[in-house]
DNA sequence: ATCATTTCTTGATGTAAATCAAGGCATAGG
DNA sequence: CCTATGCCTTGATTTACATCAAGAAATGAT
């Protein structure tokens, strides 16, 4: 854990970094976030005062989130066994926040089609099990619009 | 911790209940949903063979979802305690947890207008510290789209 | 102060998905 | 078996928001 201090613009992680590590920001103001296809910036998340900025990940898997500065910050830097304190009880959780994190991401700069593509490779044998019109609920999107995704995947193939 | 056998269609939790659970699955499925205001439902998740859900809420708040079973389902229930052994440390990742699921469920059934009133409220203080683009691109709308929200909720006032 | 860059606003147009509505299939219960 | 209820699809219309474009205001650099 060791204090450094970064000036605004600084970028501290880009995606696909591995062993990243967790930021307590101690003054200042960070942004975590991920660039698309498209080039377009998602912000996951701002990271004020007192906030923990960090990629939901193993720290041995590539990164997915850029985190950088957006006022001059002080930040104290820790590697995620530091915080995790190696038990492993928590791997549940962690891997809960990753999802939750994939999920957000998804949900912010996703279409219906790319949403039901993804929820498929996640889910495959949920989809057997429940009705059209909840995995539709869990989208975020209706019945008739997730009916006619399908439809048309159907068809490109 | 013990187990028990519910019956499809049960209700294990409706929102508002206080000193909520932690399901394990063991066989059959779940789900935790929320109705918003119009009464329509949001899955906030599916949990299949061996997962836990949860509502991501400290035990003594009355808690946002509902879950209840969508096949027959045997399930281990344990306290929040139990889980979470009383560790201190945790409360910042609990914390974490339930302002994701926060924002997931916003994210799938608020409109961009709702969004930024929950976004100002929860962040009162960095709306001024940040480009409104940067906003923008945290609720998931375009900059032009967020400026006439402001427009209008200024009109409003 | 001047110029350049970025940020915000406003308008016109386009589009993905919501809503509304109706019909066809199932499955379940009498 | 028949009927009811819920589930899925399909079409027509509407709507929220995106995209495209241009100008005004703010910020920063020299």
């Amino acid at each position: 854990m060791k204090k450094i201090k970064v000036k605004k613009g600084t970028i501290l992680q880009r995606k696909g970094d591995i062993n990243t590590k967790v930021y307590y920001v101690e003054k200042g103001l960070l942004r975590s976030y991920t660039i698309d296809e498209k080039g377009k910036e998602h912000i996951y998340m701002f990271g004020p005062e007192s906030w923990l900025v960090t990629d939901n990940c193993d720290s041995k898997d590539p990164c997915q989130l850029f985190i950088d500065a957006i006022e001059n910050t002080t930040i104290n830097v820790a590697s995620k066994k530091e915080v995790l304190k190696q038990d492993p009880d928590l791997n549940p959780i962690l891997r809960r926040l990753n999802k939750m994190q994939n999920r957000i991401v998804m949900l912010m700069s996703s279409s219906a089609k790319e949403r039901y593509e993804h929820f498929i490779k996640t889910y495959p044998n949920i989809t057997q099990r429940v009705p059209l019109k909840m995995i539709a609920s869990y989208l975020g999107i209706t019945p008739e619009a997730l009916s006619r995704v399908r439809n048309e995947l159907s068809k490109k193939k």
